[in-house]
DNA sequence: AGCACGCCGACT
DNA sequence: GTCGGCGTGCTC
């Protein structure tokens, strides 16, 4: 017997494998191996079993067979088709996808009490000389559910002991349950009720935009009202700190359990969910785009939320897929839900011509729109703003100020000559650390202290483009007595387990980078401000005005009613003022016609081919090997130019104003024998 | 991806 | 003469 075994390698086949007779019964398509290959232990996944091979050599035997987690046969095709329509190879594709161990179920014991309830009263009047006793005893009489250890410890502090005396004495005792029994969904409240009115208006099947302010209720009520017992159904968010929350809150409003899933839990965690999901154990699952390749029998449902987000497009690693297309390939026979409250211009465009339906509620806020113009203004931080925050501190509101630029100032500029001081090594300008007092370098991280001009050698020097931490500073320095909190990538990587949420809460003042500009609405939140957009306008990207109605269109949702303050040079800009009208006809228009000017999406279709090699002229006889290659499909190709992170890779971008050619010259273009990965859909450029 | 093979410039 | 650079191709 034969096991194809697909081997995380960069190469479009996979290698036979003799399947001893001890390993016969295990041997299965879409479970993990062991193997023997070019002289060191290696895993792969099994994606046919045959009698015999069609290669000519010696084979090498199956080394081992790992029953769990594996792909059941639809799960790994699925993939594979996903490797096929973004260009990545087979092997590397599905070896990323599925998780490598299975945690074991945490084994939580819970308590609850032996007696009934008139006994347990009475002991507990009687408990007079054990405090710590009494209070697990009203605790687990209050609660409606058993409790763990962990949740008593929650409540109470260290209980392990009276806990134990209280089983001794025959009173609490422990309920034989695996997992929390999963608690009766709540009932939606009355506004979400109202928030939910739009799911009237889905169709049974197909793809959905669902144009709305608030989404989740209606996601809770999808899952409650449209669910069959037989089916199960995804529901995605663009990052994890999303996927959370929406978990959470599904988890409240919606009966059965629900899973999470995303790469930051543990491989374990994650081979865990991945195999209840095989065995119809979770019938729900939250999660970020990894969760698509779950091994789902049957899927009824995908809801995307937030579907304009650039997060859902994975773009540092192979297979460089987009997990609404996937997600729309996956969900063939179901529904799929694409829901935002910014919808992507592409997006919107297909529902206008009837490819996919559209669901759009009445989006209009309760939230008040100032466009303030900075000409003349010397502070990134305006008068307007100023007396706003004013304003809304004395009366006990909160507010959050939004900052497209990292660290402290962005760059330093020569007062003499007017030159931005750059590095010497990257050629990129320098920015401004407070914390070092040094320029540092974004791109390799060199520091200088020498603050002079290289060019004409002054010392005197502007600095420009005010960063978050600079804003921050500003803030504390107007209002040493509000709380003000920073929130950067930086406050994520340092504590990954901070409870956002709270922390937020305890603050007046948020300041933070656009990350901020993604959640729900924060309780008290009166007044939110946008610094430095215009930073996000000078992107050079094409989607960069529409990303930055995004943004602040995030950030307006982050209060209920309220003002949001937008700080710019250009007052007049269309996305700007598309905001200030809540008009987005003004932003899709405008896009579309500077995108139909210079043959962008969704007029034309993009594609990023890489370029890797160690010397330079080879790298140029590559593209021009592929340029020679693509000359038959009337495509445009732009550069190459260098990548912006990766070292000795370049990239040429293609442009192709026929939608359906894109694939099949990326396909020409990797079959021309050069070293390349292959972005088709980049979601930037 | 890793590793072997093989071909051309420049060094003891 | 050999050493070592990297381009080419193969691995079941
Ligand atoms: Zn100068
Ligand atoms: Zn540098």
């Amino acid at each position: 017997m034969i096991a194809h075994v697909l081997l995380p390698l960069p190469v479009d086949h996979g290698f036979d494998f003799l399947v001893p007779a001890a390993l016969a019964a295990e041997i299965a398509v879409g479970r993990r191996v062991k193997v023997r290959f070019t002289g060191r232990d290696r895993t792969g996944i099994v994606a046919a079993v045959a009698a015999e091979s069609a290669h000519p050599g010696e084979l090498e035997p199956v080394l081992a067979v790992y029953p769990a987690p594996a792909f059941s046969p639809a799960a790994l095709e699925f993939a594979l088709e996903v490797a096929r329509d973004y260009l990545a190879p087979p092997g590397v594709a599905v070896n990323r996808i599925l998780p490598h161990r299975v945690a074991a179920q945490p084994r939580e014991r819970h308590f609850c009490l032996a007696v009934d309830l008139t006994t347990a009263v009475a002991a507990l009047e009687r408990m007079t000389r054990a405090p710590r006793q009494a209070a697990v005893m009203r605790a687990l009489l209050a609660a409606t559910t058993p409790l763990s250890p962990g949740q008593l410890r929650a409540a109470l502090g260290d209980v392990g002991r009276p806990l134990a005396r209280l089983v001794e004495l025959g009173l609490v005792k422990e309920c034989g349950h695996d997992r929390p029994p999963s608690s009766p969904a709540h009932p939606l409240p009355p506004e979400h009720e109202t928030q939910a009115a739009w799911v009237d208006a889905l169709p049974r099947s197909g793809t959905a935009l669902v144009y709305a302010r608030r989404r989740y209720a209606g996601y809770a009520r999808i899952l409650r009202e449209r669910l069959t017992p037989a089916s199960g159904a995804l529901v995605l968010a663009p990052e994890i700190l999303a996927a959370t929350a929406l978990h959470r809150f599904l988890a409240r409003y919606t009966p059965g359990p629900i899973a999470l899933y995303h790469s930051g839990l543990p491989d374990g965690v994650r081979g865990r969910v991945w195999e209840e999901v095989r065995a119809k154990k979770v019938q729900i699952v939250v999660g970020t785009r990894s969760a698509l390749f779950l091994p789902f029998s049957r899927l009824e449902l995908i809801i995307v939320d937030d579907e304009q987000d650039r997060s859902y497009k994975q773009d540092e690693m192979l297979p460089y897929y987009h997990a609404c297309t996937v997600a729309e390939n996956r969900g063939t026979d179901g529904l799929v839900i694409l829901g935002t409250a910014a919808p992507a211009v592409e997006t919107f465009q297909r529902a206008s011509q009837g490819d996919i339906a559209l669901v759009r509620t009445d989006n209009a806020s309760a939230v008040n729109v100032r466009i303030v113009d900075m000409k003349g203004e010397p502070s990134p931080v305006s008068t307007p703003l100023r007396d706003a925050l004013a304003r809304t501190l004395a009366a006990n509101g909160k507010a959050i100020v939004m900052v497209p630029r990292r660290g402290y100032f962005q760059a330093v500029i020569c007062k003499q000559c007017g030159r931005p001081l750059r590095c010497p090594h990257c050629g990129v300008n320098l920015a401004y650390d407070v914390n070092r007092a040094q320029l540092v370098c974004r791109v390799c991280g060199r520091a200088y202290s020498r603050f002079a001009c290289p060019h004409c050698g002054s010392r005197a020097l502007r600095f420009v483009g005010a960063g978050v931490e600079r804003v921050r500073d500003e803030i504390v320095h107007a209002f040493p007595d509000a709380r003000t909190l920073l929130v950067n990538g930086e406050l994520i990587a340092r504590y990954p387990d901070l409870d956002l949420e709270h922390a937020v809460a305890d603050a007046d003042v948020i300041v933070g980078t656009p990350m901020i500009a993604k959640g729900g609405p924060i309780p008290g939140l009166r007044l939110a401000a946008a610094i430095g957009v215009d930073a996000l306008l000078a992107v050079p990207d094409f989607r960069a005005a529409e990303r930055a109605y995004q943004h602040l269109i995030g950030l307006a949702g982050r209060m209920e009613d309220g003002e949001l303050i937008i700080q710019t040079n250009y007052p007049d800009h269309y996305a700007l003022r598309s905001v200030a009208t809540g008009n987005y006809e003004l932003l899709r228009e405008n896009e579309l016609a500077a995108r139909e000017a210079f043959s962008y999406p969704p007029f034309a279709r993009l594609a990023r081919i890489f370029l890797t090699a160690r010397s330079p002229t080879r790298r140029r006889v590559d593209a021009d090997r592929i340029s020679a290659a693509l000359a038959e499909f009337g495509v445009e190709l732009l550069g190459p130019s260098p990548h912006p992170r990766r070292a000795a890779t370049d990239f040429i971008l293609v442009k192709a104003k026929d939608a359906t050619v894109l694939p099949t010259a990326c396909r020409a273009a990797r079959d021309t024998g050069a070293r390349v990965e292959i972005d088709i859909d980049p979601d930037r450029i």
